[in-house]
DNA sequence: ATCAAATTAATTGTCCGCAATTAAATTGAC
DNA sequence: GTCAATTTAATTGCGGACAATTAATTTGAT
């Protein structure tokens, strides 16, 4: 009876994006740093810079983030003077995130911020276009995968 | 003064590496729903399998975690009958993980497992390579800046 | 108009990830 | 041998991520 050969993690996709996945968290921990962001924190906003006013429900499902997450996010990210929350008047059930005019005026320089950061580490578009490219086929191949065995 | 150019979320790779990771993550609790083994714990297992025993110091370095994560882990790895804590004798410092004869004996069932489960997702070698190519590359960029901006 | 089904957030509980601190043991310069 | 510096885990505290549950509201079939 053979042994099952050894796994190795080093060869792992999934480690790999894991690996990858918590280096991003540090890189953008440091660049954000300035404005007292999290990494998911800055997603949020990058998502209602473009999108707000927003729903809870919707801007999860731009992140697909639930709202076990989003409302403890959204609650600091209130108290920090960037969003508002309310209920609608229409609906009572759904809250409306809206931008300060605190977080509309520090736009520009997030996105400077970030930008330049990552203009640092110097991928090149063929770099950024392969990856991009490898993520959205696991990303579709796992979709398919957790949905049929739902 | 004009405004600086959205950023578009969908656009960048951070968040289709952060998107990826959380559904390979879906992906492996359900694959090891069975063993009752999380992800973060079945990459510990896989390190152990291969290297044990090993000191929390030495597998942290394998895993790129710290013993703020992996004390906890470890110790629940431990009420489930998968490992064993004991210190050196040499260095009263040092822990030392080692498997039991439960966790040796399972370790095939896990791997069988975990492959069929991943071969079902259906990536061609082709795809495999390009990505752990591309994530390869990332990960050096990353750790030349955060490096760099200790 | 009524009420069951659905929708939406919030809450709870568990696990991970990491920075910062603490405690204990070891090492090495003297 | 002594003691400061180092090493190693553990602890603490905070912020995610998510499954499961709860509470409130709305919708829609009748």
């Amino acid at each position: 009876m053979p042994k099952t050969k050894q796994i190795h993690l080093d060869e792992q996709l999934c480690f790999q994006v894991y690996t990858v996945n918590k280096k991003f968290n540090h890189f953008y921990q440091q660049a954000l740093k300035p404005f007292d962001l999290t990494y998911p924190q800055y997603i949020a906003m990058l998502t209602l810079w473009q999108y707000a006013p927003l729903s809870v429900k919707q801007l999860g499902e731009y992140l697909h983030l639930d709202s076990g997450t989003l409302t403890p996010l959204l609650k600091r990210l209130e108290s920090h003077g960037w969003i508002t929350r309310s209920r609608s008047e229409s609906d009572e059930r759904t809250v409306i995130i809206e931008l300060t005019e605190d977080a509309q005026n520090k736009r520009d320089d997030v996105f400077d911020r970030v930008n330049n950061c990552f203009d640092i580490l110097g991928l090149t578009p063929e770099e950024k276009a392969a990856c991009s490219q490898t993520m959205s086929t696991i990303e579709t191949k796992l979709d398919d995968y957790n949905e049929s065995h739902i």
